[in-house]
DNA sequence: TGAAATCTGTTACCAAGGTAAACTGTTATT
DNA sequence: AATAACAGTTTACCTTGGTAACAGATTTCA
């Protein structure tokens, strides 16, 4: 018997900056289930209101490009808004293929109200860090997106 | 006709900070899956195997709480490493409840040469960022895991 | 012009990842 | 001894995503 024939040199789990992510991720994404659960939102669906309301008439192309998934996931996301009464889908007198989503009264005021309380919550859970390192967190995400995602 | 009666006054979606995490630990995740692929791994596959390596003889309930997952969920992934022939399943004496989890020497050497390619790519990914927000970033998630994760 | 390629939205199917509840056997409590 | 608590497991379920194939509309281009 020799000892330890391996050594360990190299990233323990915790030492993962990918693992690392995944768990600060988690704590972010279930408290916004907990707020998005009381208007009957997915975290998902949220994120297509979102992006109706910044850019009303957008394609559900142009959405799943700009949210990283495919066209078929999105089919079902806006069937369940356009349920819900939060958008609706207009054609578009040009181009008979596409569908321009655009935010209902309602949706606008359901994200509006919604976007101030996950906002406050990214402030507590946040509120831990120096100003300084919020700053840092936000800019270095960003950056890590701007030279690692595809663009589509 | 009044204007947009609803102000945009906060959190558009690429402004979230948990969306941000999100899109940043699916960069991760994607080459992640990749180089686990290749030895026909998952990742919670892996993070099992890595935890069993660092903490030989943990037992399933122990490695769950670690992982913040269900130990119901833990079945599957100890089945598929033991099939796999990277880890045991060994009875305690004292305890005949727990089954102690201990890496095999293949087990062993599959998860240091995986460690070593995903900490080469995750070198790779990290390498558009200065030394200091390397730092930066590691150490901001590390304070968030430790100020908001629930332990057990 | 007409054929081929491309694009949009859709459907059907499927795999991964996770949770919750109920069950067995074991150990601890009182 | 009776009861509670615990470890591991099974089962059923749900959510999130992806892939492949499709129809209709539009664009490209020979």
């Amino acid at each position: 018997m020799s000892g330890s024939p391996i050594t360990e040199s190299s990233a323990e789990l915790d030492d993962l900056v990918g693992y690392n992510l995944k768990r600060v991720y988690m704590i972010f994404q279930d408290k916004l289930r907990d707020i998005l659960g009381q208007e009957g939102l997915a975290p998902r669906s949220y994120s297509v209101l979102s992006l109706t309301v910044q850019q009303p008439s957008v394609t559900q192309s142009e959405l799943a490009r700009r949210l990283g998934i495919e066209r078929s996931g999105l089919v079902a996301i806006v069937d369940g808004l356009e349920s819900l009464g939060l958008l609706e889908r207009v054609g578009v007198p040009g181009d008979r293929r596409v569908q321009a989503l655009t935010p209902t009264l309602t949706g606008r005021e359901v994200h509006e109200r919604t976007a101030v309380r996950i906002a406050r919550d990214e402030e507590r859970l946040l509120s831990v860090l120096s100003g300084q390192d919020r700053r840092a967190l936000i800019r270095i995400l960003g950056r890590l997106r701007d030279m690692h995602e595809v663009r589509g």
